[in-house]
DNA sequence: TTGATATATGAGCATGAACGCATATAGTTC
DNA sequence: GAACTATATGCGTTCATGCTCATATATCAA
């Protein structure tokens, strides 16, 4: 396994771009903290977001196209869950670099 | 500290969008990869990623901007090193993550 | 100062994504 | 079947971003 290292090809690199693409938007990041405490239907994920049905609709068919969220569908409803819980890391991460990044300009102003 | 399970507020929101959103152009990525040995001057770049210039000089911005490269001129020439490590890791995460996707889907199918 | 090299930036174009509005589809109930 | 609810989608607008080309800035050398 001399793996690890090696430059990552052009089309592993447009899939890392895109799945960044996909968590580079604010609603979207709402929708997936919504959905931190389980599963939920598209009604309920307007109601906490804010966010138009129509729109709402609309980004949770992104995340699920990307493998983040899977869907079930219950009579009328549509019931949208977390599929991919490693999100969560890449948050915390991302999270705890900008804290440490505000906390250096601060500190550089000071 | 009963941190961890608050919803995030909406700037914070924002931040963590932008960030991701820097991470999604993958000539960016490229970028960032020929940098984990340590830092290169533009031209070095320009050479290893195959792109022009004027956008090289951009994407070099912002990445500085956003705090996940640090600048140092010496003469004539421009070195740019990563700032942020942390990127690593979420790329790692991110690739994973996609691999586990993708073995899915390739199960599913049969 | 002039010229040469390395990097940054302004202008314009093209593409893509988010949003709102209206409407279509899927499922239930009568 | 019709009426109703929940969700999805087509269309048009607007805004952001990446790219190229040309040019500006910065630094050094003669």
């Amino acid at each position: 396994m001399e793996d690890s290292v090696k430059p990552m090809s052009d089309e592993a690199l447009e899939l890392v771009a895109k799945r960044f693409a996909v968590l580079a938007e604010p609603m979207r990041l709402r929708l997936l903290q919504s959905l931190m405490d389980g599963e939920k239907n598209v009604n309920a994920l307007v109601a906490e977001s804010g966010g138009t049905q129509a729109n709402v609709s609309r980004h949770l068919q992104t995340l699920a196209r990307d493998g983040l969220l899977s869907r079930r569908r219950e009579g009328l409803q549509v019931f949208y869950a977390v599929a991919d819980k490693s999100i969560f890391n890449l948050c915390t991460l991302v999270c705890g670099s900008i804290r440490e990044g505000l906390k250096k300009q601060s500190e550089a102003i000071g």
